[in-house]
DNA sequence: CCTTGACTATAGAGTAACTCTATACTTTAT
DNA sequence: ATAAAGTATAGAGTTACTCTATAGTCAAGG
């Protein structure tokens, strides 16, 4: 029907989708989206048709398309570039909300394992069941050694990067359980995080039954718990497995300082 | 085990975690996310176990926390306040990733008319079914005036975006018959945007035979394709129902200029 | 018809979260 | 021992705005 004169102000088409006039004006200057009308007096004046318009632009910015982008889009806009853009751009929106997806199941992880540490960091050893866990695992030559800790990180991260887009801000050590009791000078570790896609797994943590203690402090705090978790397994006749798991239970982001943090070892246990 | 000696430089952190050393300086220097240790002269080094740390604020920040609010809950951290904002921050992302996944349909069914207009507009009139779809719609009193026409809009939208977020790129008008072919002063209609949502819905645009048609043009034209659908029905010996929709299906997305605006018409058939 | 209050405009400064450039010092590798 | 590669700080530039100031405009009530 007929509609010509269906204008409205700015702040009045501000209001009706939603953002400031200000963001309008700024708009037009970058020629990006333009009132259809402009008085003599310099005012502007939208139709209401524009607000379907106005939708999709509002849309595309907040999907992260930048208004550069856009506005050369426009420029060269017609029906065959429009549709191309839609599908490129919902294709890339796919992929990002697969990605805040799997970085909304990490934050609860994280939450739950925080709320767990907190609920028995003063429970001292308990005994827990596990079933087992699909990891990626990087092998670290010598853990007292810089450029080998460092080098392990970096592939780490690297294949992790290449398949999933860093799942997981949960990770930690494997340590097998002979590099601990033989006190030699050059332990070696693995440094792991459990996957969910099984092409990334190299290797299967165990389930049954773990030793596991929750240990404050720096890095020789540590130390002592590796120790203090054999001659507990001891005292009590368990029969110590293959593996410790080692897993920063609460960081710097519970903590200030680095000897408030804790962490959570594990020690597999035999059936007896 | 001992990782003291892990540290590494802020180049090699920059490249291990994804971003630049600029970001690092900066975050430092905001109290944001700070090196483990600094030397004498002034060179920073991270430790490898903050890698965990700078993934969780690197998160918040990517599912848009702003900077100085991650500061201020690191100013204040504890871990039951980081379970806290873990959990909060993961239900603002869960309604987040739902509006996103809403706009990336509306995004695909934009893209579907686009390409569907394109294919059809030179073929003329064509007969087509539709089955029902439930709409939201909103009365005009009389097109032909703006108050009325924009006051429309405003209550459309403003139910609209009380429950869901705007999820349609895609409105238009419904007309009834009656108001085209009396050719009266006082055009009435309906504001539509098609809901999934059941009970947004006040109305059910009948499914069935529909004459369509493109016109290509400005308002002018649109009011002219109303007309010459009627007249063309009546050649067809084709019965007509009540409604009327009209969709803006290239807009000024696809061209720049008012008078390239496709509109796609419809026209209720009855069963003859 | 005129005034008053609510609007409109432009210009310019400020903000967040960076990036990029320039300049100078330090470490490491050969 | 020297060059290449890395580290630092300082400051300008960028994006997509917001906010403030100043001045012009419009519409409704007395």
């Amino acid at each position: 029907m007929v509609k010509q004169s269906a204008y409205i102000t700015t702040g009045r088409f501000a209001r009706l989708v939603g953002v400031s006039k200000h963001t309008l004006f700024f708009y037009d200057e970058k020629g990006l989206f333009k009132p259809a009308y402009v008085k003599e007096n310099g005012y502007r004046y939208y139709s209401l048709k524009q607000v379907e318009t106005f939708s999709v632009i509002s849309a595309l910015k907040e999907i992260g398309v930048p208004l550069n982008n856009i506005r050369d889009f426009l420029d060269n806009r017609s029906p065959e570039r429009f549709s191309q853009l839609l599908s490129k751009e919902a294709n890339a929106l796919q992929k990002k909300i697969a990605r805040l997806n799997r970085l909304e199941q990490a934050m609860r992880e994280k939450k739950r394992v925080t709320d767990e540490t907190l609920a028995s960091l003063s429970s001292g050893f308990q005994i827990e069941s596990f079933s087992a866990r699909h990891m990626l695992t990087t092998r670290i030559d010598n853990v007292l050694d810089t450029r080998s800790y460092y080098q392990a990180y970096t592939t780490h991260y690297a294949s992790l990067d290449k398949k999933t887009a860093q799942t997981t801000f949960l990770e930690g050590l494997i340590v097998p359980v002979e590099e601990v009791s033989q006190e030699s000078e050059n332990y070696s570790g693995f440094l792991y995080t459990e996957v969910s896609d099984q092409s990334l797994c190299n290797f299967i943590l165990p389930g049954g039954q773990y030793l596991t203690g929750y240990f404050k402090g720096g890095d020789d705090d540590v130390l002592k718990g590796y120790a203090s978790m054999l001659v507990h397994a001891e005292k009590e006749q368990l029969i110590v497995g293959s593996h410790f798991v080692e897993d920063l239970a609460l960081d710097e982001l519970s903590f200030k300082k680095y000897d408030d943090y804790v962490y959570k070892l594990s020690l597999l246990l035999k059936e007896s």
